[in-house]
DNA sequence: AACGCTTTGGATAGCGCTATCTTAGCTGCC
DNA sequence: GGCAGCTAAGATAGCGCTATCCAAAGCGTT
């Protein structure tokens, strides 16, 4: 004979009946009045508010997850996290979702397409109320996965060039304008023989490289030659590296577009140790800005890309999409602002 | 009239039920089996396992969760991620929690213990099955939500100074020796008056003061004078303004330990540009040996940290604890390498 | 007055799993 | 041989919510 049988499996939770016992309604009134969806009589949405917080009742997100098949967890995918323009990027993402009462679940794809996959794959079983990504480009088996799940998602950094009917939400910036617009600053500082300089090879340094392409096309001073890729993964050392070899290329180069400020940084240290004077005999510039870009000496021109904006921007985006609000365009430009120092 | 009364409300996802029809058994000897609970005839196993891939099933860990009272989350608490260290170790901690079919849940705390009660209190609201955070000090509030939650905890980066029956499960190495150590090594070189310069003054940072202070009480030769100390955050900016600063201290100081390497980075950029030799006039020394490190001008001496090793150590540990295999000791201590470069 | 239409609250029935209890079968032991 | 003592499989009952259907009430229309 059992003591209780109201209460076989009780876990002490407050749970959504207990606020409808005290607030004096039906368990689904509470749900609706708590999520504001549909219309709920103000008197009572007052009374369960005040019987939730007088109970401290927090909704379990896995009860909701299971019985609406939609959690509160956003999956933010980004390629690395030693990069600190993604470390910003996400920052700001993970705030701004975290403020809309989001969980967020963070993937690290290492550029690798089979991780990419994998990883939104695992997030997916948690069914997302939302996905963040970044970049265009991913493979078909991924962009399957994101189509089949009806999840909304929006793409950061990259815009897409041409915009049609199913043009995908992007908040981010023009790569290949902004690698013009820095070649041009170079050109018309009087450099002729104006290298690019890129690791890592992700579409985004190719737009910028492409930028490059077009700003000495224009002055009819391309030459394939210009152009040193290496898919290593981008770091102050290899920048260095490439600098000893830009440096003894010939015809001489006069200066160097380097794909990201570590490239550059490293650059700009290996010119101190060979002694070798930045910027008369070379040029040096970087591209996002990143921290101690302004240290270094000289200091190093750069292009500032506003990567914590496009977190917050995209955030604030998926999460109108999610809650179904009145869209915006599906495409924001945050542009991108040239930062001119002493390396030029 | 329904065509179907089975199915009402189907979502066409594959469920353990649906395992166990194919399998011929009951959908709680399939949970038991796929989770190898209690023991299950090896031939029935085989069933299921072989049912489960025909189907492709894939449990749903929102009704796991429900039913169980614990997720497959495991809650990350880091202070920073513009802190290189933080993300290295989170990085390993992640890809290991992975590997053992954890989803991580990332938050950063800014090094504030309102956010960080905050942060651990949304996390533990999905039931997370550990927590993995940083240091050992957190406020009365946090440790309380830790306990009262009951889920299994590793502590990252610092080892208690004294250990009794309830030390808790931690993953690090000894800061105080790391610091009295390259302060020795900077005693050695003949340097006599060695200020201590420290920003964000994390508890971390302040235990490398306390070996620097040892170090040289041992010598007779410390001085209340010679620690500088900034609640900034660090930065190259923070590391070349506080150069500036000791450099003008009389006595003349003649060899600074930077809490961070950031800060000795930018403290390195700083004498380059006013021309101060190093280590001739000042010696240089930083900690964590961070990117970058390797490449300044002059190389700089600091001490490596085993980051990526703690990470993985503690998420590894953890999951012995969530599992509940045998446990090893509950401190392991991973140690320090100091690496003398040119700056000293 | 009868009819549709909209609005609002509630009853019901799960979402897909696992905790818990029960039962069937199988030892071993006097 | 009968019964405690165990083991392995299944039946049952939720976990804490929300989707869906239903009913009652309000209200304008012809």
């Amino acid at each position: 004979m059992r003591p209780t049988l109201q209460r076989q499996r009780s876990t002490g939770r407050v749970t959504l009946s207990d606020v409808a016992r005290i607030a004096g309604v039906s368990p689904i009134t509470v749900s609706r009045a708590l999520r504001g969806e549909r219309s709920v009589d103000p008197a009572l949405v007052e009374r369960v508010n005040l019987a939730s917080a007088q109970l401290g009742y927090v909704p379990d997100p896995a009860a909701r997850a299971l019985a609406s098949h939609r959690s509160n967890h956003v999956g933010i995918l980004i390629p690395l996290l030693s990069n600190a323009l993604f470390v910003d990027l996400l920052e700001a993402a993970q705030r701004t979702l975290r403020a809309g009462g989001f969980q967020t679940l963070i993937g690290v794809t290492h550029y690798d397409d089979a991780q990419e996959q994998q990883l939104l794959r695992e997030q997916l079983l948690h069914r997302p109320a939302g996905l963040l990504i970044t970049g265009l480009d991913h493979n078909a088996a991924t962009r399957a996965l994101m189509a089949q799940s009806q999840v909304p998602c929006v793409h950061m950094m990259d815009l897409p060039s041409i915009t049609d009917a199913n043009t995908p939400y992007c908040v981010g910036f023009r790569q290949t304008d902004a690698g013009a617009a820095l070649t041009r600053l170079l050109l018309a500082g009087g450099r002729r023989r104006i290298a690019f300089a890129g690791a890592q090879l992700d579409p985004r340094v190719m737009q910028r490289l492409y930028g490059w392409r077009l700003a000495l096309q224009e002055h009819g001073l391309y030459d394939p030659g210009l152009e040193w890729l290496n898919p290593a993964a981008s770091s102050l050392a290899l920048g260095g590296v490439m600098f000893e070899q830009i440096l003894r290329q010939d015809p001489p180069v006069d200066a160097i577009f380097f794909c990201n400020d570590d490239l550059a940084q490293g650059a700009l240290l290996a010119a101190l140790r060979l002694g070798i004077p930045v910027p008369q005999r070379m040029a040096i510039a970087g591209f996002n800005d990143l921290t101690g870009s302004d240290q270094m000496l000289p200091t190093l021109t750069t292009v500032r890309t506003p990567r914590a904006k496009i977190g917050e921007a995209a955030a604030t985006m998926l999460v109108c999409l999610i809650r179904g609000e009145a869209q915006t365009l599906p495409l924001v430009d945050l542009g991108f602002e040239i930062v001119q120092r002493d390396s030029t």
